[in-house]
DNA sequence: AGTAATGTTCTACATGGCGTAGAAAACCAT
DNA sequence: ATGGTTTTCTACGCCATGTAGAACATTACT
């Protein structure tokens, strides 16, 4: 799976964080005007956003529809799935799967206990 | 926190693998003979891993005794605690950890969704 | 249709991390 | 001192990524 770059990684957000498709335009307007306004954003070329979603196409994080003229680039995942495998891969690296839960879980917030308290089934003590 | 190259992570992995130290050389051994036998090992130089031990410790994960002469090195954090802290980075990188932690605990496996439910104090069903 | 605007691909360069190791310096034992 | 051992310095190649110009393709406007 693997992980992503930084501007990489800030397109994707974008993508995941609507579930209409983008153009590259639209796409370049979105990071110059973040929504969690943490006012980074330099303003960048259209053709550096086309080539970074190239590159995410070839990766395997985004389709495009071609049959438009200005395509219409969207996410192949959810952040969801590609965090949750991200998850995954990393414990599939390991021997020592409980040993490794252990600590996961041991640095778990009570918030994040609960849900997968619910999520594994079973009797919830606090449903809050 | 930030993940490691492929020869630094079997360098890692030696070092978990034993709770005693390891001098350079002892480690370069170690590659070629891989207790796990999966015969890749090249002949590496002393100075590469040696090189790549300081950048290892410049990072953090290693640490190493100068007062004895080949240097003692070893993992200053268990291979459990690095990989939880990796699974934390990559969850932490998320807005909605709920739906990310549905979709990890859906692929996980009947085992590991045991050691979860112990480690959560949830009621187990099927204490295998 | 002809030309301007817009969008896409090709090509390219800089930077940085990592694998790799020689040369040189530091240290130790005899 | 002298040679073997260990460590540091320096260096190079490779690849991913951020970045974008030049050239090509497509659509739009008059």
């Amino acid at each position: 799976m693997g992980n992503l770059g930084v501007l990489e990684r800030m397109m994707m957000d974008v993508l995941w964080n609507s579930s209409s498709p983008f153009t590259a335009n639209e796409l370049k307007d979105a990071l110059i005007h973040p929504d969690n306004s943490a006012a980074p954003a330099k303003r960048l070329a259209t053709t550096t956003i086309l080539t970074v979603l190239s590159r995410l196409e070839t990766k395997g994080f985004v389709t495009r529809d071609r049959g438009i003229r200005p395509h219409a680039y969207s996410a192949v995942m959810t952040r969801a799935d590609h965090t949750a495998g991200l998850m995954h891969e990393v414990l599939g690296q390991v021997p020592d799967r409980q040993a490794t839960l252990a600590r996961f879980i041991g640095d778990v917030t009570p918030q994040e206990a609960e849900t997968l308290r619910q999520l594994l089934g079973v009797a919830t003590s606090d449903s809050a």
